[in-house]
DNA sequence: AATAAAATTAGAATTATTCTAAATCAAAGA
DNA sequence: TCTTTGATTTAGAATAATTCTAATTTTATT
């Protein structure tokens, strides 16, 4: 694992966010000046390949990335903003239920968030 | 609601596969040889906004459309392939363990599907 | 028919991401 | 230590998906 892999898994680790690779590159810059966008991508790809990453993606916005512990998503329908949840994990029941052998699951609440649903802007 | 969006949401409602913005628009050229793509997607985009149909979104590939009827998607992480499959609608289950009032969730399972468990490529 | 509003077109622009080729770096063996 | 080989990174072009803008057309309304 190159200094820059190591360096971009930290960060990912340390955001309580979810960051993008645009993101990424920016918190990298500042302790590695050369750094170029292209290399945060092939150290995300790689990374997620190795199933060291997770990837998000959700419609009209940059995939993010977060750690790989199990764990659910809030995603508000109005400004996109992505928080975490913790449910029961279901890998199990899925499992017996489809009979397929899963190898994660992705699970993403709609709602509105608070900020929205007080600004009510659409 | 205007014939492009009419016949888009025939064209999605017809189709048993998950269609992308630009099959939608091949579709929708056969019978209206004059669309372009950008109203493709300006009606999409309405349809929804109004609740009418469903994106789903998974990295490396282009948005794709679906019916709104309750029901989730596996997966392939290999080819992206991506199916229907019918579970029990968490919604109720996932207000109670919440508390937040949800509009809607999205459950994808990741999985390696039968041709590519069998042509063991990668 | 005249006006207003909405939808569509054409094509440029933007955003996110990947690719290519050259340059650099790192590890391993002579 | 020098050289080779392979992996990593850089720089920047290329691509793919989607959005935007402005002009035009269509549709509905007075």
């Amino acid at each position: 694992m190159t200094e820059n892999a190591k360096r971009i898994l930290k960060i990912i680790h340390a955001s309580s966010e979810h960051l993008s690779a645009e993101q990424i590159f920016l918190r990298l810059k500042e302790d590695n000046q050369g750094v170029v966008l292209a290399t945060v991508y092939n150290n995300l790809a790689s990374l997620y390949k190795q199933g060291l990453v997770r990837k998000i993606s959700a419609e009209g916005y940059p995939d993010r990335y977060d750690n790989i512990r199990q764990h659910d998503h809030l995603i508000c329908k109005n400004c996109g903003k992505l928080s975490d949840i913790q449910l029961e994990d279901l890998t199990e029941k899925l499992r017996e239920q489809t009979g397929i052998p899963i190898l994660s699951y992705d699970l993403k609440i709609h709602y509105i968030c608070e900020d929205c649903r007080n600004t009510q802007s659409s």
